[in-house]
RNA sequence: GGUGAUGUAGCUCAGCCGGUUAGAGCGGUUCACUCAUAAUGAACAGGUCGGAGAUUCGAGUUCUCCCAUCACCA
């Protein structure tokens, strides 16, 4: 029995201001569920947080479209994200958000701890200003003539008409995009930067560490990125939705998105321990050098979580590390950097991008009306762009569902759970283990072997890889029951049968664990048919925290009744089985057209019913 | 424009350090079976491995150029 491991599962933020799609799902939230499912039945300390980025322009935006404040567009959407994380069973231990008091005041001791020990600097920023709104406006607000092709209708980036990447503050004649009358000027605004360049020597000694086991795009694209020339970056910006800058003169003006959003790995990971009642239990993972740290995460995020994050983290080394600690050690340790970032790239719909404003895109609350979560997972597991973009699409789903999940898997599950129930008097056949013939065990050992193999496919992050394993022992099982074929040697021969019986759902007992990590609900559903009690996993519920000035909601995962363990199967000869059920709904093929149908239509978001 | 990635059977994808007839699943065809949601199993079906050139005894697998797609940076 080795060690419990400590494992961290930071899985990526998602914009509060609009609902969770399957790009969302492909790209993190589902691979870094596997992952610390899979951990959590091996027993290792798993400690996965994520939360609502409930700050930065896509908010605003999207506030300002509605007429409504920033507040209520990422309330709306922070609380359908719990809704759908719960149904398709994404298990935080803490999905919180970034507008709690908690997260404000430990962004602003990070910015206070970088200033102090001289990681900031202060520079002066050409801006465009509205006089009329009294504000400086993102370059997305702006428009005007293009100082290059003289397009009159060029974006405050980037000039559709000759495609040249624009500075906002040269445009001719900038405006207001909202409002063309609103005439802009440039005017200058002092901020803080972060001094990544510092930190180079630091960062390539840390890439360098890490580049045999990560992701090769990953450290390439890390490692390029770092020898372009490290930056400094703004991390303070003028506008009014945001974490206060914490310095006197500073009122106007807010932490940038990017700079704290990260930080909630680290912020949630204080608010779990908190919320349990072990203040410092979040030290377990970040200030323990045997723990590891995994960041689930897109592609577009790549340079955040391998270079700026790890900059931010080193600045703030010892922070809130005090002596008294709750695991008895004294920790001088510094504080533990990502150990790998296994980002994914994009998953495609139907061959397009997606895309929010022309609603090229599968949205998670709708088709969790429609579909089982273990359907929508399997499918998109099956599908992760682990090394390149992948496709999404409704044939696809059909086809995976019906003929793998569905042929495969759960009839195998039926059909001899079934065979057992029905012709061995609702019991798991009577033998003796000690007549197994060679084939019984062949298959048997075989089963037997996949936990270590695709186990270390699963710890490798190579989830697509395990579960193609995991189906190829499914298809094998099914190979095996048509050799020995029961239900044909149950007329002369039944101890015979009973072997085979036996044999199989022995095997089946041990698919069941292996596929859990990515099939949760049928998983449980399987062991209940073969008569255990108990849960394989803990519990998911949503729970409301107060703070001094209001509550917030989170989800979080309740472990004390799961009894999952990664381990053989033990299954007892004779044991009683529940009366079982096919395990997953056979899909109607007009389900294609159907959904395609969806696409780039017009969408009206709908209440979500657990 | 720069950097990186991707382009392999109808579809979705594997192919590590270059080496015998290029793999899997799905779909398709044939046969077997009937326990099972007509689900399963066996066999078969030959794709110039994006294009052109180069290195090598030998290249999806290395190098160069080109084309397409994606991401990031400028």
């Amino acid at each position: 029995m080795t060690e419990p491991k400590f494992i961290h599962v930071s899985v990526a933020w998602p914009y509060a201001n609009g609902d969770l799609h399957v790009g969302h799902l492909a790209g993190a939230y589902l691979p870094a569920d596997i992952f610390a499912r899979y951990h959590r039945l091996k027993g290792n300390h798993v400690l996965m947080v994520s939360g609502s980025d409930s700050h930065g322009t896509p908010i605003s935006v999207e506030a300002d479209k509605r007429g409504i404040p920033a507040r209520q567009v990422f309330e709306h959407y922070h609380e359908r994200f719990l809704l759908t994380q719960q149904k398709i069973g994404i298990s935080y231990d803490l999905f919180t958000h970034t507008d709690t008091e908690s997260h404000h005041k430990i962004a602003q001791d990070f910015f206070l701890w970088l200033l102090e020990k001289g990681y900031l600097y202060k520079e002066t920023q050409q801006l465009m200003y509205s006089e009329q709104e009294k504000r400086f406006l993102p370059d997305r607000y702006v428009e005007g003539e293009c100082y290059i092709c003289h397009f009159a209708n060029a974006r405050g980036d980037q000039c559709d008409n000759c495609g040249s990447l624009l500075d906002a503050t040269k445009l001719i004649n900038p405006r207001n995009k909202g409002n063309p009358a609103d005439k802009l000027i440039v005017r200058q605004s002092e901020h803080f930067f972060l001094d990544l360049g510092r930190w180079e020597p630091e960062l390539l000694d840390y890439l360098k560490q890490h580049e045999d086991h990560w992701r090769p795009n990953v450290v390439r694209f890390s490692q390029n990125f770092v020898a372009d020339g490290l930056q400094g970056r703004p991390i303070t910006r003028d506008i009014d939705w945001g974490i206060d800058v914490p310095l006197p003169g500073w009122e106007d003006k807010k932490l940038y998105v990017w700079f704290e959003a990260v930080m909630g790995y680290f912020t949630a990971s204080v608010e779990w321990a908190r919320n349990i009642g072990q203040p410092d239990a979040w030290k377990q993972w970040w200030y323990n050098p045997q723990a590891e740290i995994y960041n689930f995460i897109g592609k577009d995020n790549i340079p955040f979580h391998t270079i700026i994050w790890q900059a931010e983290l080193l600045g703030v080394d010892g922070i809130y590390n005090s002596e008294s600690d709750s695991i008895g050690q004294r920790v001088e340790a510094p504080l533990q950097l990502p150990y790998d970032v296994p980002a994914n790239e994009f998953m495609n719909i139907e061959g397009d991008k997606f895309s929010k404003s022309r609603n090229w895109a599968i949205w998670l609350p709708d088709i969790l009306d429609r579909y089982q979560p273990d359907a929508i997972r399997y499918y998109t597991a099956a599908t992760f762009p682990e090394s390149a973009d992948s496709d999404f699409n409704w044939d696809g789903f059909l086809n995976r569902v019906n003929s793998e999940l569905l042929a495969a898997w759960g009839n195998l599950a039926n059909r001899m759970l079934s065979f057992s129930f029905k012709r061995f008097e609702g019991r798991v056949p009577t033998i003796n283990l000690d007549d197994l013939t060679a084939e019984d065990r062949a298959i048997l050992e075989k089963s037997e072997a996949a936990f270590d193999s695709i186990g270390q496919l699963l710890e490798a992050v190579k989830l697509k890889e395990a579960l193609t394993q995991a189906m190829t022992l499914v298809r094998d099982s099914n190979a095996y029951l048509d050799r020995r074929a029961p239900w044909k040697t149950i007329k002369e021969t039944p101890a015979d049968a009973a072997l085979a019986v036996y044999t199989v759902l022995r095997v089946i007992d041990n698919l069941k664990v292996i596929l859990s990590p990515f099939l949760p609900f049928t998983s449980q559903k399987v062991h209940e048919f073969l008569g255990y009690d108990g849960q394989l996993f803990g519990e998911q519920k949503i729970v409301e925290y107060q703070e001094s000035t209001r509550p917030h909601k989170g989800l979080i995962y309740d472990a004390s009744a799961a009894i999952g363990r990664w381990e053989k199967s033990s299954l007892q000869p004779g044991q009683a089985l529940r009366e079982p059920a096919p395990l997953i709904v056979k899909l109607d093929p007009e389900i294609v057209d159907k959904e395609r149908a969806f696409l780039g239509a017009p969408r009206d978001e709908r209440p979500i019913i657990v």
